[in-house]
DNA sequence: CGTTTTCCGTTTTTT
DNA sequence: ACGGAAAACG
């Protein structure tokens, strides 16, 4: 457990308040997560007498990274607690679709919709969604209009349902219609959006269920990060589990970080927390001390932000000052003539500041600072790429998610002059040149054109169409690619030592853009699956190509979660939030830039009145500039130490010719009455000041589950393909009857549990609202044999066990087991049944596999002992058995003795595959035995090639 | 030099 | 569709 003393008097406030409400205050560099860390393990220590256990704390942050961060800090604080895996950690939405699937079954087989999705799917219920009923406010016979408008449509709809409404106003008729045909459309076909599941979670808690019954009787702590960002809907949510339980609120943020009011967060709620609660109830603690950054960057953030009026009264951050500040070096503000001169003394500055010596803390030497320790912050994207011209011409290695488009890739045009050609936009010969382009590829010609041949076999035919046909484009590109023989190693040139390595790495990118490919066509066909014929799937791909994936898709080397090169990076200042940097570049201090030019242009205020929305002026932007200002002040505070500003007039643009206002008041910021960034002075850091450039070793946090654990045990090359690449594999209509069989069992699990039979109607009823084929097509003559085969199956299952479902100890029980400090995997157990009497019982962990998996297989036994190693860490004993029920066979395996060494090996094999992904070690496997053609990926593989075997269809 | 007219250019993103 | 900057006007 922790120790108080490594934390400043008031993070040890922080954490030993626990009798109020807490608001905690934290600036920039405070050490927000690792005092809410602290403060969790504080509660749970039970020497300090509190009586809670992890599942009386909900902790709520705005992304999945930061929640996974929050997650390593707490369980590295308590160690081997028990039971860990019953406290959540996640983001609201995530604790909203738990809880609603734990508490209505029927939600069990509903999926959420991403955006893309969302818009892919808004479009094809075009006729029946409502987009018809918004209309213009100023011509109500204009509405909106599909494809066109399908975004402000989504925005809408987004507003309507998370935004507050002006008191004694109420949604016009159009907007309440359009709304509930929305909804309905949704629900119908089993899916979510992203509102949607927070609205119904809330209806979900206004009654007296099962949800708020378990709300009422555990939660005791509720920890809500980042609250200047949360919206209307959320904030009723956060009540709303509050009076249920009557717990202690968290909540932690800085108001003068809310960058997101644009998405409809509101800031008051973190600047008016107090007056929710009477007085003595609530209390409100400031880390105002910035451990992050110089006294240099922390004084010229706060004089910025002093500028603002609508913040929180009385809050100054200050340094720690654990960086040196040095004047006239480490903050400069520099001007020029011309925004390629401003862009190319970027790259000089960079150039200059390498191997700059730096201490990443006291306690360590002072390293050089590298490409990576610097940033480039952008307000807008359309920045990028002048910059990036310039880093190129100095030879400056980058890495940035927003300003190639996946589309302008090479060999994204090859890939999709695949289905251009198949639809007869383009010949043979274009499609062929399209894959020669490809810069250092080594395809074979002839593999091409083997490719090409079994292509023109796939070409929709115009005609009838037969009753049952399935088209899949995923398959298609499997296909190509495989014919094609376009395998990794094709990229890579080992004629020299050098060319060798920076091939490789070219080649991995093609290979992830391949994928991200891969993940454009499971997109569209997630939704459009079921279209009217192949031709027009093709059609509709294309378009949705053309006309929404274009500018939808940035090529995304920068989010490869295994990889972090030695390279400048390139991010807008919304992503940046939450980071820092040794080094912060911060160019184009123009007007209309930063601050940013308001949007003209149709919007959603055109459909939507704006006075029916409360404080309705924070989405569009308030005219004291307060929110660029906040922007402006994130960006400064990601720096510890250099900072360096420019500006420059845009010749080619007239809006952004003059200063930044900006200026003026950083210009002002002054320590012991001398200003803080020096203007105008080209400086060069001396030679004597440079050691040689080392990049900070990053630590990064893995979360694994089985399936991707599963495939590095298997192949670590598969684990390659999948989890970094991101192939997805085709869909087919059959798909649906695994999850089926799951969500049926589980429903009948829970009810035993509580000691329920069914009759036969409500069997029947069960497995009528859990069975879901997502793909199948309309003309079906599959639906009745799928439906019927869960039927029957799941009816004999029933039958066959009625005498054991009296042995329940948990169904679906979520479970973790920690590796080391930063690798956490991550598992849901099916069922664990408990047999005999208190004084001495046995435990069996169960895993149902449908008869499609492959039950026998070894590594079966390797999850289900990686399960028992999370039993064991959840409740402290060792389970007695595993086994496996195969549903489609009906029938048990046999239960496996567990021994203590199956766990040691177990363990043992996890962090000989995580050591793999860390040293990013994807090697092909060498043994023939592995690769077969029940391997999903052979497609992609060599070794199909080298051990000569024929894909399954 | 102040006012009116014309014409140009046009975010940020997570769940 | 609209705000803002430059050009044109008086």
């Amino acid at each position: 457990m922790i120790s108080l003393d490594s934390f400043s008097k008031n993070q040890q406030e922080a954490i030993i308040t626990n009798d109020k409400h807490l608001r905690i205050i934290a600036c920039a560099g405070s050490g927000k997560t690792t005092t809410v860390a602290g403060k969790v393990a504080y509660l749970l220590d039970c020497k300090n007498g509190f009586d809670i256990k992890p599942e009386n704390i909900i902790a709520f942050t705005y992304t999945e990274k930061a929640a996974g961060e929050l997650k390593n800090k707490i369980l590295n604080n308590v160690g081997r607690y028990r039971g860990m895996a019953d406290m959540y950690i996640g983001t609201i939405h995530g604790w909203c679709l738990k809880s609603l699937q734990e508490n209505q079954y029927e939600y069990q087989s509903f999926s959420v919709l991403d955006d893309i999705k969302l818009k892919l799917f808004v479009d094809k219920n075009y006729d029946i969604i409502g987009m018809k009923e918004v209309t213009k406010l100023s011509n109500p016979s204009v509405s909106l209009r599909r494809f066109i408008d399908t975004s402000l449509f989504i925005k809408i709809m987004d507003i309507v349902r998370e935004s507050e409404i002006e008191k004694n106003r109420n949604f016009p008729d159009n907007i309440l219609k359009a709304k509930n045909k929305y909804q309905k459309v949704l629900l119908s076909k089993r899916y979510f959006d992203f509102s949607m599941i927070m609205e119904k979670a809330l209806e979900c808690l206004q009654d007296d269920t099962n949800l708020a019954k378990s709300i009422r009787a555990n939660l005791k702590y509720l920890i809500v990060d980042e609250y200047q960002d949360v919206n209307p809907l959320q904030e009723k949510l956060i009540n709303r589990l509050q009076e249920i339980s009557g717990c202690k609120l968290v909540v932690v943020g800085d108001d003068d970080q809310n960058i997101y009011q644009w998405r409809g967060s509101n800031n008051k709620y973190i600047i008016n927390f107090e007056d929710k609660f009477d007085r003595d109830k609530v209390k409100t603690i400031p880390l105002s001390l910035n451990y992050r950054s110089s006294e240099g960057v922390t004084i010229l953030s706060e004089t910025l932000i002093s500028n603002n009026v609508k913040r929180i009264l009385g809050k100054k951050m200050e340094s720690s000052k654990s960086q040196n500040f040095k004047r006239d070096s480490d903050i400069l503000y520099n001007r020029y003539t011309d925004v390629n001169l401003e862009n190319e003394a970027i790259a000089q500055y960079i150039n200059d500041i390498l191997g700059v010596k730096f201490k990443d803390n006291d306690d360590v030497e002072p390293r050089g600072v590298a490409f990576s320790d610097v940033v480039i912050l952008l307000r807008t994207w359309n920045k990028a790429s002048s910059i990036v011209q310039a880093l190129e011409k100095y030879n400056i290695p980058y890495i940035t998610a927003g300003v190639n488009q996946l589309f302008e890739m090479d060999e994204i045009k090859a890939a999709l002059a695949i289905f251009n050609y198949l639809y007869g936009d383009i010949d043979e010969e274009q499609l062929k040149e399209k894959w020669l382009d490809i810069p250092h590829a080594k395809i074979k010609l002839e593999k091409i054109d083997h490719a090409i041949s079994q292509l023109s076999e796939k070409k929709p035919s115009i005609g009838e169409i037969k009753d049952n046909w399935e088209y899949s484009l995923q398959d298609i590109f499997w296909n190509f690619l495989s014919n094609a023989e376009v395998y990794e190693e094709n990229f890579i040139d080992s004629s020299s030592k050098e060319l060798e390595q920076r091939s490789k790495e070219r080649a991995e990118i093609i290979f992830f853009n391949l994928g991200k490919f891969s993940q454009v066509i499971n997109d569209f066909e997630t939704i459009n699956f079921n279209s009217t014929s192949p031709n027009f799937h093709l059609f509709s791909f294309l378009s949705f190509i053309t006309y929404v994936a274009k500018d939808y898709y940035p090529e995304g080397w920068l989010n490869n979660p295994y990889k972090t090169p030695n390279a400048v990076q390139i991010m807008t200042i919304h992503q940046a939030k939450g980071l820092e940097f040794p080094c912060v570049v911060i160019p184009g201090l123009n007007h209309n830039y930063l601050p940013s030019k308001k949007r003209g242009g149709l919007s959603e205020w055109h459909f939507l009145d704006r006075s029916l929305i409360n404080e309705q002026s924070r989405y569009e932007g308030d005219d004291d500039k307060e929110d660029e200002r906040r922007l402006l002040y994130v960006a400064l505070t990601r720096s510890q130490k250099y900072l360096l500003l420019t500006q420059a007039p845009d010749l080619n643009n007239r809006l952004y010719k003059k200063e930044s206002l900006f200026v003026q008041e950083l210009i002002s910021a002054k320590i012991n009455s001398s200003p803080i960034m020096i203007t105008d002075l080209k400086h060069k850091f001396s030679i004597s000041e440079k050691i040689d450039p080392k990049p900070k070793e990053k630590i990064k946090n893995i979360s694994l589950d089985f399936t991707s654990l599963k495939d590095i045990f298997e192949c670590s090359y598969r684990f390659k393909l999948i989890s970094v690449f991101g192939f997805c594999y085709p869909l087919n209509q059959r798909m649906g009857v695994g999850r089926s069989f799951h969500n049926c069992l589980m429903e009948i699990h829970k009810e035993a549990k509580k000691g329920f039979l069914l009759s036969e109607d409500e069997l029947s009823e069960l497995i009528n609202r859990q069975t879901h084929f997502p793909y199948l097509t309309k003309s079906i003559k599959l639906s009745k044999p799928l439906y019927d085969k869960v039927k029957n199956n799941v009816e004999e299952y029933y039958k066959d066990n009625l005498d054991e479902f009296k042995n329940i100890e948990f169904v679906e029980q979520e479970i973790q087991y920690k590796i080391d400090s930063n690798i956490l995997v991550v598992g849901r157990i099916d069922l664990i049944k408990k047999i005999g009497d208190s004084g001495h019982y046995e435990t069996t962990i169960v895993e149902f596999k449908s008869d499609e998996d492959d039950a026998d297989a070894p590594l079966t036994k390797d999850q289900l002992k990686l399960y028992a190693l999370g039993h064991r860490e959840l409740t402290g004993e060792m389970a007695n058995y595993i086994m496996t029920y195969v549903i489609g066979k009906n029938k048990p395996k046999a239960p496996v003795k567990l021994y203590d060494n199956d766990l040691e090996e177990i363990q043992q094999k996890i962090k000989d595959s995580v050591a793999l992904i860390r040293d990013e070690k994807f090697i092909l496997t060498d043994e023939r035995e592995i690769c077969s053609e029940n391997c999903y990926q052979i497609r992609l593989c060599s070794n199909r090639i080298k051990y000569n075997i024929k894909p399954r269809r």
